[in-house]
RNA sequence: GGUCCCGUGGUGUAGCGGCCAAACAUGCGGCCCUGUCAAGGCCGAGAUCGCGGGUUCAAAUCCCGUCGGGACCGCCA
């Protein structure tokens, strides 16, 4: 053994021990005379003490000795000197006393310092992601994600479900996000897929009887990348059988909340249990179907009043069949033109053609792009209904609908992050239920699925799908935390007939929905249970556990945002042995495909 | 496919037409130092400012292109 004890777990008790430690040089102390190294493993540090009356050659060994390499000691526990305890380290009560001291590996000097937090390139980053990962930042956030995913495997353990694993070599869903193809050595001219989740798999496993299935799914999808998004991401695959709606939410919404006690004890969730919205209130209230809970700011429909305005824009809108609605950013009523102007570019990314506004100012001056068509009746009539004060700036939009709710909705969190309103320590979870079973697809003239294409519609709804579709509700529910969609999930078709009519609806040629999906259809006529299920994403949710800006912060090998592994440079060219064995050619872009 | 932002010693930043063959911190090298813990002190090395072109008497600084990175839109059932 090269360690009888970690760098982390000396205490003043264990004062007289002979212990062997190993790790790396963390810092070095060089006072010429005595020598000082924090030796740091996975587990903590723990100071070293090279002293020349103790041990000569240890000491002018450690003259040499640099930072982030690897040694081991041999020495004696002691407790410090009167005054020379290190509060801040749980190991600061004591020394080491070092009598032998051997390198293991020296290292060249580190690209970035391991021992200390400052920002280095992220791309220098991931090339040395294997240095990144010592650092304790890094270090902290692969724990974390850790400690999540063992808390979720005994919880769903105890609860009677069993982890099963399932292909990565499956089909192609050409309906979903782009796949990521694996070539047949075998079977010339056909490929795998690997999965963008276990979807059908899970629903044949409910079929098998399995009852309680749960898995940590590595799931693909070839699309482009986000701050929380990465072409292959871990989900919490779920799926139940002879469950309802309640039943799956009700058990997600226990896991987390004993999740956050026992693996992030200082956060704390906004309202348990958990708030249930609507898809309509969630998008009137806060324009997005995954809200940011923390703070107000809400919608607020002003159509009726603005109506009344004669402001030739709002009337448009409304006209037009949409909407005028507005904001109230509290205590922004001095803001100068400029910078409104600033929240005008903002939303005009995003579709609306402008921002209409009505700043109330501290000194109680009103300031509006529609001054002369605020009637005194009408001015105060918005301020009731926006709860308006002294010092408080109203801002609209007058829009289609779908466009209100986009820019007053990226408008409210944008105005949030600006005024600090979004406490990291806080959790707001939410549920969002009840949405569209379809929505229209204008383009390619059908309807599309909101979730996806096995979700049952409300039993209630069906009717509804042969003579107004887009009134049809899905048994489809989302978990959503602080302005992310963390999870989605729905009661399933467990019926072939109305797997059929749903196929048929979304325009899916039967001949291809038979040559995709027959095996679905097959087994579901041979006794299928209800069943539900969810899918929470891991790293999205790690990524908030840890208050980080992207998933790649708790992923141990990212990707970069062009799908590049820049640590091992993947993808690569092959070998054209390897590519004829796969009976592939490769027709490169030409220029003027590129462009 | 598109929009925006960034690119200055190893790392993080400053400089944003002449005062800059570039400043600060940290790291790195050497010397001094027996109680430090982001040790300290002294000395030193290290960037032609991503790359190419242009404007100008003069470019790290302005413009165009390109490469690399990031954020976002599209896309992500």
């Amino acid at each position: 053994m090269y360690k009888t004890h970690t760098c982390g777990e000396l205490r003043l008790t264990d004062d007289g021990k002979i212990v062997k430690l190993a790790g790396w040089v963390h810092r070095r102390r060089d006072h010429g005379g005595v020598t000082f190294i924090d030796l740091r493993d996975r587990f903590g540090l723990v100071q070293i003490v090279l002293n020349p009356e103790i041990s000569p050659e240890a000491h002018q060994l450690a003259e040499s000795i640099r930072m982030e390499w690897v040694i081991q000691v041999e020495g004696v526990v002691r407790k410090r000197p009167e005054g020379a305890e290190n509060p801040n380290l749980s190991t600061g009560e004591i020394e080491v006393e070092v009598h032998k001291l051997n390198v293991l590996n020296p290292a060249k000097i580190p690209p970035f310092l391991i021992n200390k937090d400052e920002e280095a390139d992220e791309n220098t980053r991931l090339k040395y992601r294997y240095l990144d990962l010592r650092r304790e930042k890094m270090r902290n956030n692969i724990e974390l994600r850790h400690r999540v995913v063992k808390f979720i495997r005994d919880y769903l353990d105890q609860r009677g479900f069993l982890e099963i694993e399932t292909p990565i070599l499956f089909k192609t869903t050409p309906e979903g996000a782009r796949d990521y193809l694996v070539p047949s050595r075998v079977h010339p001219g056909e490929f795998y897929a690997l999965p963008q989740s276990p979807q059908q798999l899970k629903q044949l496993l409910m079929v098998a009887g399995v009852e309680r299935y749960f898995q940590i799914a590595r799931c693909f999808r070839d699309e482009d990348q986000r701050g929380d998004r990465q072409p292959e991401f871990t989900q919490l695959d779920l799926e139940m059988s002879f469950v309802e709606r309640e039943d799956v939410m009700n058990l997600i919404e226990d896991l987390f909340i004993q999740l956050v006690k026992e693996v992030v004890p200082q956060k704390r969730i906004l309202k348990i249990p958990f708030p249930r919205l609507k898809y309509q209130e969630a998008m009137d209230r806060f324009g997005k179907d995954n809200p940011d809970l923390r703070f107000g700011m809400e919608l607020v429909n002003i159509s009726d009043l603005a109506q009344q305005s004669g402001f030739s824009v709002f009337d448009q809108a409304i006209l037009n069949g949409g909407s005028v609605r507005g904001i109230n950013a509290k205590g922004l009523g001095d803001y100068t033109r400029k910078q409104i102007d600033e929240l005008t570019e903002f939303v005009k990314q995003f579709g609306a053609k402008g921002l209409a506004y009505i700043a109330y100012t501290s000194a109680g001056e009103i300031r509006s792009t529609f001054a002369k068509f605020l009637s005194p009746q009408l001015q105060q009539a918005i301020f009731d209904r926006m709860q308006a004060e002294k010092g408080d700036l109203l801002l609209f939009v007058a829009d289609k609908v779908e466009i209100v709710y986009e820019t007053l909705g990226r408008l409210r969190v944008f105005l949030a992050e600006k005024l600090n309103l979004l406490d990291p320590n806080v959790l707001a979870f939410c549920w969002v239920i009840d949405f569209p079973y379809v929505v229209w697809n204008e383009e390619e003239k059908r309807w599309d699925p909101s979730h996806h294409l096995f979700t049952s519609p409300m039993p209630e709804d069906i009717p509804l799908l042969d003579i107004d579709p887009g009134k049809a509700r899905g048994q489809q529910y989302d978990l959503v935390l602080n302005n992310y969609e963390i999870g989605g999930g729905s009661i399933r078709i467990h019926d072939r007939q109305l797997q059929e009519k749903v196929f048929k609806l979304i325009g899916l040629d039967p001949d291809v929905a038979r040559e995709r999906f027959g095996h679905m259809l097959e087994a579901f006529e041979y006794g299928t249970p209800p069943h539900g299920g969810i899918a929470p994403g891991i790293d999205r949710i790690c990524m908030i556990l840890a208050g980080e800006p992207n998933i790649r912060e708790v992923i141990a090998f990212p990707k970069n945002q062009a799908a590049r592994d820049v640590m091992a440079d993947a993808p690569s060219p092959v070998e054209e042995k390897q590519l004829e064995e796969l009976h592939i050619r490769v027709v490169y872009p030409t220029d003027s495909q590129k462009s």
